[in-house]
DNA sequence: CTTGCGACCCATGAGGGTAA
DNA sequence: TTACCCTCATGGGTCGCAAG
């Protein structure tokens, strides 16, 4: 047994041992308790020190307030770059901790949070009564957003949050419409709207960018229709018209000449007069809100039009996209279509006509095996 | 009473920036 | 490259108000 070099344990006058060490400032520091016996101070010594070296030593008296304590404060003086957070984000994080996170878990004391609990906290929200997979990874991590910083404090020695993957969101399926649904759809809704869902489908417009657009965005003659404004609703304030907020937003979509006869007559009937005038407007000539469009003349046209349930004014985006896709678009000409600055939601798209195409292929050399009959029974 | 509308809320979908 | 964190848009619902 070699002889210790860092640390001291010394036998006090009760009989019961101290176990202390120098720190790096110079200043002795004792452990919070004395012990038994001689071995178990020097045991509290070499833990003490591993967990110096790797940087995780934890103050005793720290980590003792509760989980929701911890976390209210964190989101008010979470630094981003050097910002605070976003008031819309810290908006969205205590609405997250309020109703996901600190029911269960919000009067557990830092330190006392272990992985188990955390695992039977994740299990539950991600389960069937929970409020979706999506949800609950959101808050996962925030979650262990919030515990890496009282690791980085030196609150505690371990992140809780060690599940593999509860942090990755698995967006459900969007559905995909046919041809057919598409043109169910258009003939569904009132004509007031025909337009709109015309150019929601076959141009891949956002319903923010649709409800802004001017007349003199639309260029009948040249067929296209440019994009250089979208309404921004946000809670608590002013609706406005603002520039997309990334430059790949702004962009000029060339249009199927098909539909130019629809817009012509939605133009001459519905629209708002003079070039400023907004092109989509409802029947009192007031912009469209969000809200109710959807509910109001989305849903009733979308089950008129046999649509499958669920599905959003937003999947017209998807389905104009994947026929851009099918007809051979190449992914700067998607990106460009769907004003994406980055190439991941146009490689989604052509993929997955790629994939379709394969499982078509498939099923063709299915269906040849099957009627050739010539395979043993 | 019904309908249209706007404010607000929570849930979800999509994408950017960046450190590992 | 990719996982992670952050940001913001859309979806869909409730509620209250006011006009018809």
């Amino acid at each position: 047994m070699s002889r210790r070099t860092w640390g001291t344990v010394r036998r006090l006058r009760s009989g019961r041992y101290q176990a202390r060490y120098t720190d790096d400032t110079g200043r002795q520091v004792s452990a919070p308790s004395t012990f038994a016996t001689k071995a178990d101070g020097y045991r509290w010594l070499a833990k003490t020190q591993t967990e110096l070296d790797s940087g995780r030593w934890i103050d005793p008296k720290a980590g003792k307030e509760p989980l929701q304590v911890y976390a209210e404060h964190w989101v008010e003086t979470r630094l981003v770059r050097g910002r605070p957070l976003a008031p819309r984000t810290a908006e969205l994080y205590r609405a997250q901790l309020k109703n996901h996170i600190v029911p269960s878990l919000g009067s557990t004391p830092l330190r006392q949070l272990e992985a188990s609990s955390v695992r039977a906290w994740y299990g539950k929200l991600s389960g069937p009564a929970g409020p979706g997979q999506v949800t609950a990874a959101k808050c996962y991590r925030l979650l262990r957003a919030i515990c890496t910083t009282a690791v980085d404090d030196n609150l505690i020695a371990r992140n809780p949050c060690s599940i593999r993957g509860a942090g990755q969101e698995r967006s459900s399926e969007r559905p995909m419409f046919t041809l057919a649904q598409v043109q169910a759809l258009v003939d569904a809704v009132e004509d007031r709207w025909r337009a709109l869902i015309l150019l929601a489908a076959w141009t891949g417009l956002r319903i923010g960018e649709l409800s802004a657009l001017r007349r003199e965005h639309l260029d009948l003659k040249a067929g296209t229709v440019s994009v250089k404004s979208a309404v921004i609703d946000v809670i608590g304030q002013e609706r406005s018209y603002g520039p997309p907020k990334s430059a790949a937003g702004r962009r000029a979509v060339a249009i199927p000449p098909h539909i130019i006869g629809d817009l012509e007559h939605h133009l001459a009937t519905y629209a708002q007069p003079g070039a400023h005038g907004l092109v989509f407007v409802g029947p009192k000539g007031g912009p469209i809100r969000r809200n109710n469009f959807a509910s109001r003349v989305w849903a009733p046209a979308a089950e008129a039009a046999g649509l499958p349930a669920g599905s959003h004014l937003h999947d017209l985006r998807g389905w104009g996209a994947t026929v851009a896709a099918r007809h051979g678009a190449t992914t700067r000409e998607l990106m460009h279509r769907l004003g994406h600055a980055s190439p991941a939601a146009a490689l989604r798209y052509q993929r997955a006509e790629q994939e379709r195409d394969a499982a078509l292929a498939a099923a063709m050399s299915a269906a040849l095996r099957h009627s050739d009959g010539t395979t043993s029974a």
